[in-house]
DNA sequence: CTGAAAGCGCTTACAG
DNA sequence: CTGAAAGCGCTTACAG
């Protein structure tokens, strides 16, 4: 490929002059030489290179993005809105899986340094880990990390336990007693969140919580399904929350699975509002979370903290109950 | 952050030899000197800078991929099976989306020579355009394509021709006639296959394609939903074959919403067998597609390509049909 | 086994 | 308005 120096040559000027052209500098250049140097360039399909750009300037228009898994719907979702806004800026993301492991955790993070990423969106998994904090070196003031607030870093947090709370009572207000709890991974703390909520919905109502009817799916319908039809079949529960909704859309179909009506012999609410979710059958009650809009905040403040704008350090989305099918009768849709 | 004249100075030696022992390098360093080293890059918290190996080797481990929409489950699965390749190799990638649009494209592609990719995965969308093709210049070479099997670029084929034939033929079998076909956007190439093999299923049969009962959604359950509800009351159809699964969703939701059995009134088929479908009610027949293993698969391609092993320049998929509740009275699940 | 030096492709302060 | 030159952080052929 074309470098500078070929198109310094071909347009009959200094490598310093092209340079000029292509970033649109503030030091004049004479129209005419501009005029050269683009035919040049269009000659020689000459395109600068971001490599040796980013290491003289020390700045590469990259960012990273950490999430446990990118065919979970929630955080596909979440990522088209910070792609999203990660195009109107010019930056390129890279994108990294880690199934919560630490160990890949890690590993990325220094891969995101070796590359000289300029920022790190984060979210699932644990970040404020000895370990991991000293991985990030100079990126620790790079970071963004979404769904937790407890956290010393710029975040958006999400209202996992406000939401989690108004889910349960909502099953306790229609009258249930038995609620199940499927909840994610052991190390996924938003799963952890929406635990406190449930917990804090049935402290408040006067109920103590049965440690019985808590299970830990990994946020698959399959892991749902299963969960499901133990807590229903042998722990009787009448209702079931899950940390998500690929969960209770397999909490559903257990429970169609063992004969029962929906939502009069057992009531179900996700979290997240997947767009699936108002179709399937009943449609299901959940907690809603603007997931693009929360990818378009996460991108939009790492941009600002890059650029050493002085930015808000959290972000807050609250959530919002959807009540549907799956909880109470004659509410097919919304 | 650390430089390799930092850790020179520190272990008392050369650069030379640093760079020797950090890439394990096949030259001899003497064991004394190598634990020097070691000790000053752990000290320094010492990490590569992978920009200026990339500028100097031209090579930079990085890998771009082009889809329409990460928020598709579709691209998701891919993704996340390339990824999994991709981190065995010490590849990054870079995701892009495009929705199909050929400036994005374009505009995509042009970045990803700026950053000295070492090769691209494209799926969705045209990439055999003069413009597109002269985008890519020298990575013209190194490029996947996903899902055609009529483009001059290695190939990861999928049989959506033959898939679709196998949907329609199933619901042909079932004794219906007016098969409604519900595609994807114009420009999407995999929709386009799919309606080829719905027409050559017809044909085959003797019947004649009826234009009245093919109609282009977006891919979303709620285009379905529309799409279906059309075809269903005003067309009279009583059987569809969406061009994916999501749009399958929205046509069981439509039939539903009209008072109609499924599959008795109608019979509904999708495309992909994304992890959800058999979740819901009824579970809904479809064409399977490995679609991890179709990523998994592009990745090590592209590896090959890159590292210019003589590898295959075409990997085929042959799909499969999954008969399920949505048209038969009786299965549940599989 | 060790190191000096060239060179990858850029940007910009400086001099003219 | 234009250009020569330094320097970003590396790898490796070459000489010793």
């Amino acid at each position: 490929m074309a470098n500078i120096i070929d198109v310094a040559q071909k347009a009959g000027v200094s490598i310093a002059t092209v340079s000029r052209v292509v970033n649109n500098s503030r030091h004049k250049v004479n129209q005419a030489t501009k005029e050269k140097v683009l035919a040049a360039i269009k000659e020689l399909d000459y395109r600068p290179n971001a490599l040796a750009k980013g290491l003289l300037m020390k700045k590469t228009m990259t960012a990273g993005i950490i999430i446990p898994d990118i065919s979970n719907p929630y955080y596909a979702e979440i990522v088209r809105g910070i792609q999203d806004i990660a195009d109107v800026h010019g930056y390129g993301i890279m994108l990294l899986n880690t199934d919560r492991n630490k160990e890949r955790i890690i590993k990325h993070i220094l891969f995101l340094r070796e590359k000289s990423a300029d920022g790190i969106i984060f979210s699932g998994g644990t970040i404020d880990e000895e370990e991991v904090l000293s991985a990030l070196g100079e990126l620790k003031e790079r970071v963004v990390v979404i769904g937790r607030h407890n956290v010393d870093f710029p975040v958006i947090a999400i209202d996992n336990v406000g939401g989690a709370s108004k889910a349960t009572k909502h099953l306790i207000d229609l009258g249930h007693r038995r609620i199940g709890y499927i909840s994610g991974p052991n190390n996924s703390t938003t799963a952890k969140e929406r635990f406190e909520g449930y917990k804090t919905a049935l402290t408040q109502a006067g109920y103590r919580v049965d440690r019985t009817l808590i299970k830990n799916g990994d946020l698959t319908p399959s892991s749902g399904y299963l969960i499901a039809k133990e807590l229903i079949y042998e722990k009787k529960a009448t209702a079931i929350f899950t940390a998500n909704d690929q969960m209770a859309i397999g909490a559903i179909r257990a429970a169609k699975d063992l004969g029962l009506r929906i939502p009069e012999d057992v009531a179900i609410v996700g979290f997240d509002n997947i767009p699936i979710t108002s179709f399937i059958d009943p449609p299901l009650t959940t907690i809603e979370i603007p997931m693009y809009q929360v990818g378009i905040a996460a991108m939009e403040m790492l941009v600002n903290i890059i650029s050493e704008k002085n930015s808000e350090r959290m972000r807050w989305f609250s959530t919002n109950l959807i009540i549907r099918g799956s909880t109470e009768n004659g509410k097919k849709n919304s």
